[in-house]
Parts: structure tokens; C-alpha cells; sequence
RNA sequence: GCCAGUGUGGCGGAAUUGGUAGACGCGCCAGACUCAAAAUCUGGUGGUGGCAACAUCAUGUCGGUUCAAGUCCGACCACUGGUACCA
């Protein structure tokens, strides 16, 4: 047994002080960049998740540091956002007091866990001199047009009483209080991120994240290509167009449908005759939830527009004009054209409503259901025949094209950013509203716009930031004509901070710019990512789309900011359930700490599993990881003098290094700590190992379990510092054996297995093979058809 | 519905990418040490049959390819996560 909390404490100490792991701006060494998620610093503490994380790349830190690299390995802090602010509501105290206090104790336990940080880069999002720059960045989106306000229905979370982007919107449910998310028609600084669709696509190419995080942000996006096709009003010159992405079928079209919150509808509300039974229609729709909208609403709902038709573009034939709540106005240009016969809701709906429904594509059996197959084209006048869906829908486009009533586009899922949010705690949008200017950004020169300290941080019940409630903070002059005017009492979402702050990492200090050109420069991408899942549709898109637009502008040298994305998989609780306070089964990393010690945790943090993949606590399991290192801290007692490897761990001290330093490449950590214990197993079996037996062994160790390895070297005056040393380097020669176990298979099954010398000839595998007894005893009598041989491996016979 | 992931002993999980299924760890059983316990050490440990050698079954299910399949192909089932009247 081994005194851990001395030990680990004592080490934690001696990097602080030697300054150990901290990266140095235009080194010569080769650099490396590697960045983990900054947390949010909430009052409970770390996660025992976090370590899973900070391990893993700590450990690859560690390693790159050993292999010669200037490895910048930062941390900070996300620290806007809801719960710092409704913490600060309930306890009368400001944010930001609440965040120095969560972010101490954060601190302190990453500390504790010897995780090698490079503390002098350390900032908060919310810290002036950082958000000044978010500030600035914002004020260059608006710049370049990229920034604007809008009129929009948005989500708006009820309880939370603030606008949510998309993206933060779970199932109809805010993702933060879990609240109902309603529409509601509020002007909102947007960014135009879906102008940026297609560049955050492509720029996939250029990155090397793990496929499913690539899959996710591509569905997100949800590119879909087809066609806007103009249908007429009858009698008027209005024109409703809509999007489809199979202009193909426009010969089925038997009617058409618009979301009931068209503009078209007020447009023409003289001609419809059954106008009190649009709007009626239109208010039973808005009182529904987008939550109702999805889950409750499966039997189709609408009303007929009377006194009005549609006319079909090529068959010129009239046709009736339906609102329903099933298509959205958030989504194409919210009106289709509904062709029943071929998608399954205009069949619902025809059917509800007695549409006439008109095959086009052979195959299916409309009296039954719609036909979303393909086939053979009929009723299609042009069409008729093409059995090939693109060629059928080429051939349309450009028809449609000619007639000038159509042409080929493409829509995107994907929908700008939401960039207000009417809470305190967030970065202000720098801009002042002018009765006469307008809109006009705050000078440069006036940056950060600072949050006020004040004592009230409660939202207002009209859906206004509390900002809006302190006149003396927004009543500004204006910043062109000198009027008095108001700041904008929206501040920026939680995302804001975090979608450019691996960039301020690399010149946290800089005072006259957001990062310097040379650090730019020297850093260049972020060469290894890592995260969780949840953020590959919500950070990790913000923060491309933020990097590419600085690109753009030609503030950042690369077009993408990360090369390597991986994500790892949660540790759940004892039980394998998702850990929660109500089920009570959260694991406390501190107790942990002090009662096996950060090694031990580090270690089975590493071990318990696939690194990608959840895996659940188990207590037991953590004491085999403490098992393990003090079996290496007994090990010292059968150290030897010897400079080199004892001639019969040779082999496996070799292929060790091997697989260890593959492995953790691979972040395959559960596999290299394995066969790190097989080799400790081997150890203890001789009388005595040497000093390089010993001394090769923690240093494999040591990224995994800094603490320990680092006392055992200077225990047994191993050599310099382990954190000093360098990576150790296996000899392909050196990890063969001189012997293998043949096996010996009779029709694929295993019925022998035989010591040989390796490399011994194929005719000698053979021969040996048939001379086994139990092998003997299949064979006899018996047809040999074939011998398959594998060199080094095994013999398969195969009779008849 | 669609997209992604997962499915292997009592448990967490390995399997050099088509070549000994179950490495390593946990748990359990037996033994050693001890007055005793803990710790530690040694041995055993997928099921079934057998004293044993060995045989046989076994990687979610069913089928296929192959000398050989956890791994490849085809159908399906279950669970987890994401997403959704997306036109």
C-alpha cells in the first residue's frame, strides 16, 4: 500500500512549480493542439463523466509532450448562462459571484486529479476581456451583413420565458428547464447561418471527425434538392410557389395546401368566401404547441378555401387550395403541391377531405395507400414511360424551366441562428437603437459593453431581458447623431462564447487583438477535439459556421477549426442507468480521490471500457484498478541493478510498447492498460527485474497514472522526470517469438494445437499436423481434399 | 417513420480486421498464510456430458458465402440516442 494523497500531491506540486505543461508560442518543437469541451463550472462540481474525458486526452497530452511535441493542452470556462442566473435569482447574489465560487472549486478538483493542463491560458467566457472579443466578433457579423434583426416566430420556452434556437428545442421541450416550447412572433438578431449550409458541408472533407458525428451534423443540415414550381391563382394574379422534390409528379397534383399562416391568406381574404372559417382555423392552429403539432395531431385537420382555385401549370386544370397545420411555414416556401397518390399525408388528407387521387408512378395500389416507390410513369402526358426517377425528373425541370413557371433549388433543415436571448446573464449585443439612425453598432472603441451590477436578475413577464428593466444602463446618446437612445437589452446565447474560444487559447493575454496573426499562425487547427455527442449538432455547428465566417473575412488562416473530432461515451451509474439526482446513483469524484486516489480513478476511467461507448460504474471494478498499482508499487522490492531489458520479458516488454502506443492513439485506453497488467503479471513471476524492466514500464504508464509512476522513478532513481523523458520506441525485430502455438483444425474445427518454432516451413506445419494422435484418429480413412495453411498460425485439414 | 449506435460468460469488456471466441479486470469457488478476520499469494471458473483424454452446444434471430464467420452478405428482432407531417 502506497500513501496516495501524499504522493499525488507532492507531483501536483512539483509540475506547478517546474511549470511542466506549459506550451510555449513559436516553439521550434513540432506542435499539437489539443482541446477538450471547457465545462460549464455548475455548483455541484465535476461530473464523475468528466474525468472519462480529461483522462483520455490528458493521457494523449501527456504522451505528445514525451514524443517531442510543444503540446498546447488549455482549459477554461463556459460560465454564462441559466443556471449561474437563476442560482444568482434565488440567492440574491450576483452571477459572477457564483461563478468565481463554482469555478474555484472546479479548479481545485481538476487540480487534484493531475490533469496537465496549461493553467496560465486559463480564462472565463465571462470575463470582460474575453466577451469584449465576442462583442467584436458579433459587430463583425453585422458588418459584413451576416447579423440582422427579424420579425419571427420563434421558440419560446414558457417557464424559462426565452427564445431558443433550434437547436436547443428537444422534442417540443426546452433543453435546459424541460419546459413547453410555444411559437412566438418576437424580433430576434439573427445570424445567418444557413447561408452558410453548403461551406459547413464541404468543409466535413477537410476534417477528420469520427462518421457519426459527420452523419449527425450532414442531418442536421438536411440539404434536399428539387425544384420551385409556380402555381397561378385563378382570376387574380397572385401566385402561390411551392417546393417539392419531385417535380416528377406534378401530373398527380389534385390540390394543393398552404400553412395556415401564409401571407397569401390576408392577400386574398376578399375573394375567399369562407374567410371566418380560415381564421378560426388559423387560431385553433397557433394555440397549439409544436409539441401538439407533432404528437397529437395525426388525423389530418383543414379547411377548403372557397371561392378561390389553383391552377395545375401544365395541365392547366383547376384545383382547390386547402390550409393545414401539417405543412409548416419555417419550412420550403409553406405551400405544397399534394400529390396523394405518391406521399402518404396528401393521401391521408385527399382521403379525409374526397380529393380525387391520380396515379402517376405504376407499382403501388392506390386504393390502398400512397406508392412512395418507384416505376414506370403514367397519366404524364411528356412523362409517360420514363421508368428512370432522375431522368423523369430532369426532364420536367428543364420543361418547367422553358415555360418559365419552375426552376431547380435547394433547401436546407438547417435555419439561421436565433442570436437573442432575453436574460441577464449573456454577453450584451453591442447595438444601440436610434429613433432616426436606426440600428447602429457601438464603436469598437466602447467595447466590452459591460453587464451592470445591479440585484435583480428576474426576466420580465412581457418576454423583455431584465436589462430592459434598468433605464440608466440602456438610455445611451446615439452613437452617429448623439440623441439619446437605447441599447439593445437582449444578450447573446450561451453558444456565443463558446464558438471561438479555442482561438483566444492560443493568445489569451492579448490585449489589442482577439489573437494575434503569429499565434494564428503557429497554432494553427485544433489537431484533436474531443466532446460529447450531444454538442455534434449544437456547438460543433456553431463553431464552424463562427471559424469559417472569420476565414471569410480573413481573420483566421484555416478554413476549419478542428481536425480530429472524438466523442466519448457517458459513465453511467452503478445500476447502468443515466446518473441523476433523483435516482440518486451519482458517483462523487472527491470521495473517490481521497479514498483510492486520482491514479486509480484516472486508470479506471480508462479501463472500464470502449472509450466511445457508455459503460457503468463499478466500485468493484475501481478497486482492481487500485489492485493493480499497488501490485507495482510491491514490484519495486524485485528491482535489480541492469540497464537493459531482462532477457526473458525482452519480447513482451517490446510488443507492449507496441501495443500501448498504438492503443492509445486508437484511444483504445481499456486494451493498452490490459496488456500493461498481463506484463505486471509477467513481472512478478521472475525473482528480479531490472531497472529498465521497471523504469520502461512507468513511463508506458505514466499518461494514464502521472502520480504514482512519477514516485517510483524517483524512488528508485530511474532517471530524470518522467514528464522530462522521452516516449519509448519498440523494436520490430525484438517482438517476435521464437515459438508459436500451431493449431490444428480438421474441417474448420479445432482438434490439436502443437509448440513450434516460428517460421518453421509450411511441409513441417503439415507434417507435424497429421502426426497428432487425436488428429490421426479423424483423418484416418478419410479423403484429404485439402490443407490450408497459415504460417505462424495454424493448419486446417479438409477431408471428405 | 427516417438516421446513427449497440447486442459476446454471473458482470465490465477483449478478439491482431476472415484464422484458437471469452484477453484483461470484477465477481464467485477451493487452497495457503492467520487463533481469527482483512490484506496478500496459488489454483479453478461459458453451458452440457465425462474420473480424464475428449466430445458437444454457444457471440440477438433466421438464412447465405467460405476450408474457416463474433467478424463478410441478405432478411429480421430488441435496446439506446438523435430527428420528424421537411413537401
Amino acid at each position: 500500500m502506497y500513501n496516495h494523497l501524499e504522493i499525488e500531491k507532492k507531483w501536483q506540486n512539483y509540475w506547478d512549480e517546474n511549470k511542466s505543461f506549459e506550451a510555449v508560442n513559436g516553439s521550434t518543437k513540432p506542435k499539437y493542439y489539443i482541446l477538450i469541451e471547457f465545462p460549464y463550472p455548475s455548483g455541484t462540481g465535476l461530473h464523475i463523466g468528466h474525468p472519462r474525458s480529461y483522462t483520455a486526452l490528458d493521457s494523449l497530452a501527456r504522451k505528445r509532450r514525451m514524443q517531442g511535441y510543444n503540446v498546447l493542452f488549455p482549459m477554461g470556462w463556459d460560465a454564462f448562462g441559466l443556471p449561474a442566473e437563476n442560482y444568482a435569482i434565488k440567492n440574491k447574489i450576483h452571477p459572477k459571484e457564483a461563478v468565481k465560487e463554482n469555478i474555484g472549486t472546479f479548479k481545485n478538483q481538476l487540480k487534484n486529479l493531475g490533469i496537465s493542463f496549461d493553467w496560465s491560458r486559463e480564462f472565463a467566457t465571462t470575463d470582460p476581456e474575453y466577451y469584449k472579443w465576442t462583442q467584436w466578433q458579433f459587430l463583425k457579423f453585422y458588418e459584413h451583413g451576416l447579423a440582422y434583426k427579424d420579425k419571427k416566430a420563434i421558440n419560446w420556452c414558457v417557464s424559462c420565458k426565452v427564445g431558443l434556437s433550434n437547436e436547443e428545442v428537444e422534442r417540443g421541450h426546452c433543453e435546459r428547464c424541460g419546459g413547453e416550447v410555444v411559437k412566438k412572433e418576437k424580433e430576434q438578431w439573427m445570424l445567418k447561418m444557413r447561408s452558410y449550409a453548403d461551406k459547413l458541408i464541404e468543409g466535413l472533407d477537410e476534417t477528420d471527425f469520427i462518421d457519426r458525428v459527420k452523419t449527425a451534423q450532414i442531418n442536421w443540415i438536411g440539404k434536399s434538392e428539387g425544384a420551385e414550381i409556380k402555381f397561378s391563382i385563378d382570376g387574380t394574379n397572385d401566385n402561390l410557389v411551392v417546393f417539392t422534390t419531385r417535380p416528377d409528379t406534378i401530373y398527380g397534383v389534385t390540390f394543393m395546401v398552404i400553412a395556415p399562416e401564409h401571407p397569401i391568406l390576408e392577400k386574398l381574404k376578399d375573394k375567399i368566401t369562407n374567410y371566418d372559417e380560415v381564421i378560426d382555423y388559423q387560431i385553433e392552429a397557433s394555440k397549439k404547441s409544436e409539441f401538439e403539432r407533432i404528437e397529437i395531431s395525426k388525423e389530418k385537420t383543414g379547411v377548403k378555401l372557397e371561392g378561390i382555385n389553383a391552377i395545375n401549370p401544365i395541365t392547366n386544370e383547376k384545383i382547390p387550395v386547402y390550409i393545414s397545420d401539417y405543412v409548416m411555414m419555417g419550412y420550403g416556401t409553406g405551400s405544397i403541391m399534394a400529390v396523394p397518390a405518391h406521399d402518404g399525408r396528401d393521401y391521408e388528407f385527399a382521403r379525409k377531405f374526397n380529393i380525387p387521387i391520380i396515379e402517376v408512378i405504376k407499382g403501388g395500389n392506390i386504393e390502398k395507400e400512397a406508392y412512395i416507390g418507384d416505376g414506370e410513369m403514367v397519366n404524364s402526358d411528356i412523362l409517360n414511360g420514363i421508368t428512370n426517377k432522375k431522368e423523369a425528373i430532369e426532364k420536367i425541370n428543364s420543361h418547367l424551366e422553358n415555360l418559365g413557371i419552375g426552376k431547380k433549388t435547394v433547401n436546407y433543415r438547417l435555419q439561421d441562428w436565433v442570436f437573442s436571448r432575453q436574460r441577464f446573464w449573456g454577453e450584451p449585443i453591442p447595438m444601440i437603437y436610434c429613433d432616426d439612425c436606426g440600428w447602429v453598432p457601438v464603436p469598437e472603441s466602447d467595447l466590452p459593453v459591460l453587464l451592470p451590477d445591479v440585484a435583480e436578475y428576474e426576466p420580465t413577464d412581457n418576454g423583455e431581458s431584465p436589462l430592459a428593466n434598468i433605464p440608466e444602463w440602456y438610455t445611451v446618446p446615439c452613437p452617429k447623431c448623439g440623441k439619446s437612445a437605447r441599447r439593445e437589452t437582449d444578450t447573446m446565447p450561451n453558444w456565443a462564447g463558446s464558438s471561438w474560444y479555442w482561438l483566444r487559447y492560443m493568445d489569451p493575454h492579448n490585449k489589442d487583438e482577439f489573437v494575434s496573426r503569429e499565434a494564428l499562425e503557429y497554432w494553427g487547427k485544433v489537431d484533436w477535439y474531443n466532446g460529447g455527442m450531444e454538442h455534434a449538432t449544437r456547438h460543433l455547428l456553431y463553431a464552424r459556421f463562427w471559424h469559417r465566417f472569420l476565414y471569410d473575412i480573413g481573420l483566421v488562416p484555416t478554413k476549419e477549426p478542428f481536425s480530429i473530432r472524438t466523442a466519448h461515451g457517458m459513465v453511467l451509474g452503478e445500476d447502468g442507468e443515466k446518473i441523476s439526482k433523483s435516482k440518486g446513483n451519482g458517483i462523487n469524484p472527491n470521495e473517490i480521490v481521497s479514498e483510492y486516489g486520482a491514479d486509480t480513478l484516472r486508470l479506471y476511467e480508462m479501463f472500464m471500457g470502449d472509450y466511445e461507448i457508455d459503460t457503468a460504474w463499478s466500485t468493484n471494478g475501481l478497486k482492481g484498478c487500485r489492485r493493480f498499482l499497488d501490485k507495482l508499487w510491491r514490484i519495486q522490492e524485485k528491482v535489480v541493478d541492469g540497464a537493459s531489458f531482462s532477457p526473458n520479458l525482452e519480447v513482451s516488454i517490446h510488443k507492449t510498447i507496441k501495443k500501448v502506443s498504438d492503443d492509445i492513439e486508437n484511444m483504445k485506453y481499456n486494451t493498452a492498460i490490459s496488456a500493461l497488467m498481463t506484463l505486471l503479471n509477467e513481472y512478478e513471476k521472475q525473482n528480479s527485474i531490472t531497472k529498465a524492466d521497471l523504469r520502461v514500464f512507468i513511463t508506458l504508464l505514466n499518461p494514464i497514472a502521472p502520480h504514482i509512476t512519477e514516485e517510483i522513478n524517483e524512488l528508485q532513481s530511474l532517471g530524470e522526470s518522467l514528464c522530462e523523458s522521452s516516449w519509448p520506441v519498440h523494436d520490430e525485430s525484438k517482438t517476435i517469438e521464437d515459438t508459436f502455438e500451431m493449431v490444428v483444425q480438421v474441417n474448420g474445427k479445432v482438434r490439436g494445437k502443437v509448440k513450434m518454432p516460428t517460421n518453421v516451413s509450411n511441409k513441417e506445419m503439415e507434417e507435424c499436423a497429421l502426426s497428432i494422435d487425436n488428429i490421426k484418429k479423424y483423418v484416418e480413412g478419410k479423403d484429404i481434399v485439402k490443407l490450408i495453411v497459415i504460417p505462424n498460425k495454424l493448419v486446417n485439414i479438409v477431408i471428405k
